[in-house]
DNA sequence: TCGGCCTTTGTTACCGCTAACATTATGATC
DNA sequence: GATCATAATGTTAGCGGTAACAAAGGCCGA
């Protein structure tokens, strides 16, 4: 019987032994308890199954050791992860940074982690974030908005295909009908739907020329998307709409900036703005309060996002309220509740209100 | 010679084959490409060591496949990582948010991501965040302030030992001569030096009788050691302080409250006040405005973080301009020079400027 | 007293990747 | 043509955990 030669000769030199990375592992904590390395890993996911003595002996070995179960390796092995990756426009824009706040709040008390980056409003950056993410595999992916690009779109309809929650937030718009592509939970609220509504508070109060003032960011798509149902509303009755865009750089100087062109414009004169956040609008309105337009007199300003500092200008911003701490709250709830009962994440619309102050009160002015 | 019984016998049944997470793997590309994995695997890190036509198909396979590296096994198997674990106390309040604005923009350049986290203030959440946190055996850590559990400590000291970079950003301060433990890299500045810096303004301005109203969060003890210090620098010119604490919730709410107090206080009456944050001062001089206090007239109000609206508001409110974008970028490049070199990150102490504007102009109000 | 069941702990293999070493093909050198 | 360096790829083992299975010991009823 021919014997089979090994590929490999035995050697009598050892080869070098990989060490470690010099971390406390599962077998050092075992060692000092007297037990294997099995049996802590049991104690530390599920401590009843463990003889009471034994688990005392582990608990003293933890305490004494400061041993930190090492996840990658966890995850690596049983397949379950906690990180849930997360990319958002912006941290620094407040509407953004009270979601990530907000989402943070919800996994943190779940025990799951935030792998956080900023996509600056660019999809092909957003797409190279979220090919670095996903080597994470991320026990959920959240998304800000509906539009990304090609290659995002892959990778998170396979992720979804593997199972993984992704969850689009900040939008809740119905697909388009020629866009046939695998669909994610939205959990946020129809841009459509708060453009018209800017356009019957301001239409309500009588003005019929009007200007939206777009956002300096070209890519954000949803102000655009509001101004655009803006413009159809407010021409569906009957009146007129100019569409400006803000300068980019610091929002209060851009809406101080367009302010100038809003009172310029005409015939026939501009009677009322509405802008794609309430930075642009405050701007506009401290702008109106130094060059002493009266407002809403002259020009009623209708602001977005109703930041803390709207209600505290005289006359106080109109503006839309919008749950930014909630949706990142409702989406780590609506994630964990999908990742609990393996089942898809559900969408959720979430509530915004049109607050009316003063800087849209009364009757339109005459011109 | 006696066989060594095996331990197991074996079993001619086989055991259930643990499939895998059904993830595309190394090898399915392997395969795709008429390779083994591992040649796979040195394209990826190092694309020149592999003959072009090799690369070709491998090229080919990767994207027809549309593989992503599970991370989680590279960083086991090769102890390099790219996570970057960070603690703010709140992402929604501007100050850190833009600080993890920095640290996102700083990172991503370079290929790390960001595991984030916010402790609310608390030590204790912090060192639960962190314990959490270290399990993912991040590259480096950054955490916020100088103050931290007990426990939290020892984990920090940890991970300095074992080579990991520790950053403690927004504070930037010598240690205590009682405290010998060990230090870690400090971003940011001095919060003493900011204090006394507002006192001086203050007390150049002529005022002598005057408040520091500290934030309503108990747990900033920033804001608390810069209300210290403004006492000291103060009473050691011969002044006096009132310290106020700003009521929680809303800030502006809580400055315009804290204005009420301020107006009625004395004899002698207080003529200027130092504030905890931008948000408070400006909530004060709006509601100085509506009240027809003149500022700085009656009542000098000094800000503390320049937000965007203090140099908005009529009079502009004087603040500490802070480098809230650069603690970030620089905690950023020292932590990669830090991975690269294999050294320790340098500690920097990053520039802050006061403003000052209408809102502390001239001489102070003759009581 | 024996088999069956339960409780508790251990053994083995494997998650997906990479370090260390081995091997083969290729060309250069004498 | 033998020797050696070099380039390109493969083999093996191991990172630090956990799933699957095995086994030892105690308790119970028949």
């Amino acid at each position: 019987m021919p014997e089979l030669k090994p590929k490999t000769p035995f050697v009598a030199v050892e080869r070098q032994a990989r060490r470690g990375h010099g971390r406390l592992t599962l077998q050092d904590v075992a060692a000092a308890a007297g037990v294997t390395a099995i049996t802590v890993s049991r104690f530390l996911r599920e401590p009843a199954v463990v003889a009471a003595d034994t688990a005392d002996r582990i608990r003293a070995a933890l305490a004494k050791t400061g041993y930190v179960p090492n996840k990658q390796a966890g995850l690596l092995a049983s397949g379950v992860g906690h990180i849930v990756a997360a990319l958002l426009p912006n941290l620094a824009n407040s509407i953004f940074a009270e979601t990530a706040q907000g989402l943070s709040d919800g996994l943190q008390a779940a025990g799951f982690e935030l792998l956080i980056a900023s996509t600056g409003y660019s999809l092909e950056r957003e797409e190279h974030q979220l090919r670095a993410l996903m080597g994470w595999h991320p026990a959920a992916v959240v998304v800000t908005g509906r539009r990304h690009a090609p290659g995002a779109l892959k990778l998170l309809a396979n992720a979804k295909a593997a199972g993984t929650p992704v969850i689009e937030i900040w939008d809740h718009h119905r697909p388009e009908p020629g866009a046939r592509r695998t669909s994610f939970t939205q959990i946020g609220f129809n841009h459509d739907h708060v453009g018209r509504a800017m356009a019957q508070h301001l239409l309500a109060a009588g003005h019929r020329c009007m200007a939206y003032v777009d956002s300096g960011v070209a890519e954000d798509y949803r102000a655009h998307e509001r101004g655009l149902a803006f413009a159809s509303a407010v021409r569906e009755a009957g009146g007129q709409v100019t569409v400006l865009v803000a300068p980019a750089g610091d929002a209060f100087d851009a809406g101080r900036h367009v302010l100038g062109e809003l009172v310029r414009a005409g015939p026939p004169i501009i009677t009322a703005a509405a802008f794609a956040n309430d930075h642009l609008a405050c701007g506009a309105l401290l702008e109106a309060a130094q060059r002493k337009v009266p407002v809403p007199g002259r020009l009623a300003l209708l602001g977005f996002g109703d930041f803390a500092i709207a209600r505290q200008l005289n006359p106080a911003l109109s503006s839309v309220q919008l749950p930014r701490h909630a949706i990142g709250t409702e989406t780590a709830q609506s994630l964990l509740n999908a990742l609990r009962h393996a089942k898809a994440a559900v969408p959720v619309a979430l509530p915004w209100t049109l607050l009316a102050r003063g800087s849209t009160a009364g009757p339109a002015a005459s011109s």
